[in-house]
DNA sequence: CAGTATCCCAAGCGATACTG
DNA sequence: CAGTATCGCTTGGGATACTG
């Protein structure tokens, strides 16, 4: 205790952020790309250099966001190898990875509602009333995973290639 | 076009992620404090000190993240003034606000599922096995809102008092 | 293709001090 | 109580260039 009357200091018996499971989470995953990694993951695109040219993000920062994703336990890396190819490395989802796609899908649902809709040009505006917003997951040729309606697709031609 | 041979440009036909819900989501609520604000108006700790303490957090930059969400629409400013008492403000969640409670509430459970559980001393651990870890949120009297087994709780006594 | 090494810049954070 | 003004510092982001 370094100041004895102030009334506004915290209790030190109190829960601290550090307690708190949505704090910690974003923590983790609280900066401008790891989010978008992880959607990358979610459907399907796996390789460091897919991941780039989706996203759009320098090397240096995506080399550093996946090790950190590795460290935590969203992603793990793994080498494979196809018939008379050489070795590659791919980055997939670990359970608690694919777990994010709950939380993640409830926030894109969100940002569709309450960003996306009323921007000018929206692909949400233009779909119409007749189609519902409910999210979803679609895998890379198109079919539905989990949920109806997706909308949580790749962000580019390139990603679906 | 600045470039004409890179293969690795964007396919400026490619919906951005501008478009992407949960990129958009992300930008606006991305930092170190922006969720925990919001987290503290869902459980009613809706004035300048009463978070600031709560959180902990400087004032210059609660100031900041408070503009910040009332512009985007997920807070509004509003005096009140209780009888015999000189006015106050208050920063309480618009409809916008509320519907980020789905998404708070799944980052949150998972975060105590893959984070805090296996953290030496977790109050999550020591809740034992018959408490299963729904999250939910709890008015600040402790009565529970929506869902069962609240975990959504202020981080400190001095919040619910 | 799958990264790493460097270096620079901008943004965010936070302490201190002040106003109504 | 409810903020704003200033300023220094740290962190992360990004460009460039290089390696296996």
């Amino acid at each position: 205790m370094t100041d004895s009357a102030s009334p506004s200091r915290r209790d030190e018996a109190a829960t601290p952020i550090e307690r708190c499971g949505m704090a910690r989470a974003a923590e983790l995953l609280g900066d401008r790309w790891t989010l978008l990694i992880v959607r990358e993951a979610l459907y399907g695109v796996t390789r460091f250099e897919a991941i780039r040219a989706d996203l759009d993000i320098p090397r240096t920062v995506l080399s550093k966001r996946l090790r950190h994703l590795v460290d935590v336990g969203v992603l793990k890396k793994r080498s494979y190898r196809e018939p008379g190819q050489r070795a590659r490395e791919q980055y997939v989802l670990t359970t608690m990875g694919v777990e994010l796609a709950l939380p993640m899908i409830a926030l894109m649902h969100w940002g569709e509602k309450h960003i996306l809709r009323g921007e000018a040009g929206s692909a949400i505006v233009e779909r119409g009333s007749d189609a519902p917003l409910h999210a979803g997951l679609v895998t890379n040729d198109g079919r539905p995973v989990g949920l109806a309606n997706a909308t949580f697709r790749p962000m580019t031609p390139k990603a679906a290639a």
